[in-house]
DNA sequence: CTGCATCCGCCTCGATACTG
DNA sequence: CAGTATCGAGGCGGATGCAG
């Protein structure tokens, strides 16, 4: 075997360097020599990583922004998006060609962000408290928690497709092979439909309320093949045994 | 099929309602019944990854604390490492019985973000600029850099281990059946061992610059197997075909 | 009306000093 | 060593103004 033996560099460690730092833009920044820093130095400000969010479920305009994203300030909007789209996180996009900036969605290197931000987003699924009077609830974040949801290792080892209907908001979940992703729009013929409103959906999904406590309260509707509806219960993660006591948090 | 009717409760979407919000601890927050803004609500502040950073690669005095995150300043460093406590994520744990409360970890849920932050991590890879003079660099983030570099889809076919000593680190990738894992320490047998500074190991998982090139420039020294340090090179998404040009960022 | 820019009060942040 | 106390600077949140 190899021995080893210290490289001719020494190490070019840079020492402690204390004092605020500012990124390339004048902007502030961590200033490590590191992956982890260097995406924060990105999207570690305040509300990126929500807009993120939001662009990661289709273009989007200022206004819609705006509105889903209650509190941010229409200067800090612009910011951000101002500071993503220098960094080629996102772009924007005309729909007509008279340069009307309709629209902002992710780059390439935005959609890459997917697998990170639902990695953050079902962690946070289990710090989801009760629903406030001042929280704020969007159907299409259904989406992006189902997407959240789905686990590789329990697929259904044949082809179906399970709909969702969020308040207006409609998307589905389709089994292909040993995959299943989650798809704007409804399916063409699903096995099973599921329709709710957007606080129950995120209740269900955060495990404080079971589909069959939602189904005895009213609030949500499952409709198709019973079985069907086991395997997508099963396919997120959902309990299907009996009540489960609501988790103490 | 199924024909969908609306469910019987109408939606209970709180309606916008503009103005700062607090979170329990009388905190800011974004008051969003959403996964992510639940886990921004904990992990979005300043620092706060960056210190999970730091814990999920072991635990961590307070004093290592603030020296592998210059310019936290002690204040911040101890509200957020409470404020994690409080949140179920860190523990404080004692060495010794006489509560003398050495140290920080990470309890089950903060492991539990290991993806995602790695996830982060990997997506701020292609971020990572030229070193800078007021760069921090720490050897033990390299083990982090490997760690979110592994691809699954490329482990090579037969158990082996890479050792790698960056700086006054060593740690290795231990491939055994379909699986590479990242474990602190030298490896028992490795079939190849890598030996470099911190700086050189970031700018070679960025891509900025490849193992060739790090060679030639006496910065990387790569002993054992040669075909051990393709396939290293291959798991790890390295160039090995020649000198790559670096990307323009 | 949409898409920002400007201004202002406040709270977080960053640095230093200080204490058990 | 492990924090707490304090204070100035600046990022953030909210209201308003304005141009296309």
């Amino acid at each position: 075997m190899i021995v080893v033996a210290r490289p001719g560099i020494d190490t070019e460690t840079i020492r402690y360097d204390s004092g605020m730092q500012k990124v390339a833009g004048g902007k502030r920044g961590y200033h490590q020599y590191c992956g982890l820093a260097s995406a924060l130095d990105i999207l570690g400000e305040r509300w990126t990583l929500l807009v993120v969010r939001e662009l990661l479920m289709g273009p989007r305009r200022y206004s819609e922004l705006l509105a889903d994203l209650p509190g941010i300030g229409t200067n800090l909007l612009a910011e951000r998006l101002k500071f993503l789209v220098e960094h080629g996180v996102v772009r924007q996009i005309d729909v007509r060609g008279t340069g009307s900036r309709l629209s902002y969605e992710l780059t390439g290197t935005g959609q890459r962000l997917r697998p990170a931000v639902l990695g953050l987003a079902q962690w946070g699924m289990d710090f989801v408290g009760e629903l406030a009077a001042e929280d704020t609830v969007r159907p299409h974040w259904g989406f992006l928690a189902v997407e959240a949801m789905i686990d590789p290792a329990r697929v259904p080892p044949f082809d179906e497709s399970y709909e969702f209907h969020v308040d207006s908001e409609v998307f589905h979940i389709a089994v292909t092979g040993d995959t299943a992703r989650a798809i704007r729009g409804p399916a063409a013929s699903p096995t099973m439909i599921a329709t709710t409103d957007a606080a129950t959906f995120v209740q269900i999904g955060s495990g404080r309320v079971t589909p069959f406590i939602a189904v005895i309260q009213g609030k949500l509707k499952l409709e198709g093949d019973a079985e069907a509806v086991v395997r997508c219960c099963d396919l997120l993660g959902l309990e299907t045994t009996a009540t489960a006591p609501v988790p103490p948090r």
